[in-house]
DNA sequence: TTCAAAAAAGACAATTTTATCTTTTATAAA
DNA sequence: TTTATAAAAGATAAAATTGTCTTTTTTGAA
């Protein structure tokens, strides 16, 4: 559906943005270890996000990475579209190179329906959105899960 | 979304299926062409859509690729399932390892919502009715567009 | 001004997916 | 029974994605 990267990038900034408050900024080993995602992978990710103006960080002593005011308004969209650009949502079903209502493949109205609703899945929600479930409680981006104690 | 295989494989059954009812039998070589997927590539998955009974394959001269008549009504989710398996429409959207309404990620029911209808797009659509579309005429299983020629 | 901490940059490696090529097996007709 | 044809099987290769490691640059505090 969307790429490793993405899912990666997407939990590591709900992350920093559920942190927001605290007004901590935070670096790659924690962040990596909060969202279980490999450490050195997950920071070539938050790099490309922060050139992309998706979150910002600093280098040095109490830097790190951290999301800015007029960053949280962001609709996930925009994580998806830095990573993986937004040809998921426009590719055909059975992967014909021009597929439209013009000239169509037989699954072509259908899986528009599907395709429609994922995009717009990402694009009506908010990174503050994610980041307020996760802290309100009953939400998770890891994978430290307290049923998992009983295996 | 789902693998180029899965999409190559999807094309050529389609295509197998529409042409059913000359009773004839297509070869490798005549499938790639027409849906337009690299040869070699296309005999491997529909070498292993055959022993998956999706479609059945005969050897030797006069032999080929066809689909029998209880396999025309098969849903295109077969085909799917075969090549790429069901992992896609279980999976989580941020890509934790669980994640469901009982430990759900803050994107879970939303994606949920998509993740489902896409399923649904390949679980009520059937081979036979991709094939019978395609002989109607106005839909489209390669890229060799006529609109292609102004370029 | 020096030092340590952190991200950035660059090179590289592993894995998965996509793709090709060669050899073997099955089959039908002559 | 031979021959030609087509899929099956097996080995390899290319490309894309995922992942790691090392070096460089930036930066704040002591």
């Amino acid at each position: 559906m969307i790429s490793k990267a993405c899912k990666y990038g997407i939990r590591a900034v709900i992350f920093v943005a559920s942190k927001k408050t605290e007004g901590l900024k935070f670096n790659i080993k924690q962040i990596a270890r909060e969202v279980d995602a490999p450490e050195a992978f997950t920071a070539k990710i938050l790099q490309f996000l922060n050139k992309n103006h998706v979150i910002t960080s600093l280098k040095g002593p109490y830097g790190g990475f951290f999301i800015e005011d007029y960053q949280l308004d962001q609709p996930i969209i925009n994580i998806v579209n830095a990573i993986d650009g937004m040809s998921v949502f426009k590719e055909c079903g059975l992967g014909l190179k021009q597929c439209s209502s013009v000239y169509p493949c037989p699954m072509h109205d259908q899986y528009k329906i599907a395709r429609d609703a994922l995009l717009n899945t990402f694009q009506k929600t908010s990174i503050r959105q994610l980041a307020e479930q996760l802290n309100e409680g009953g939400f998770y981006i890891n994978n430290q899960n307290v049923l998992a104690e009983n295996i």
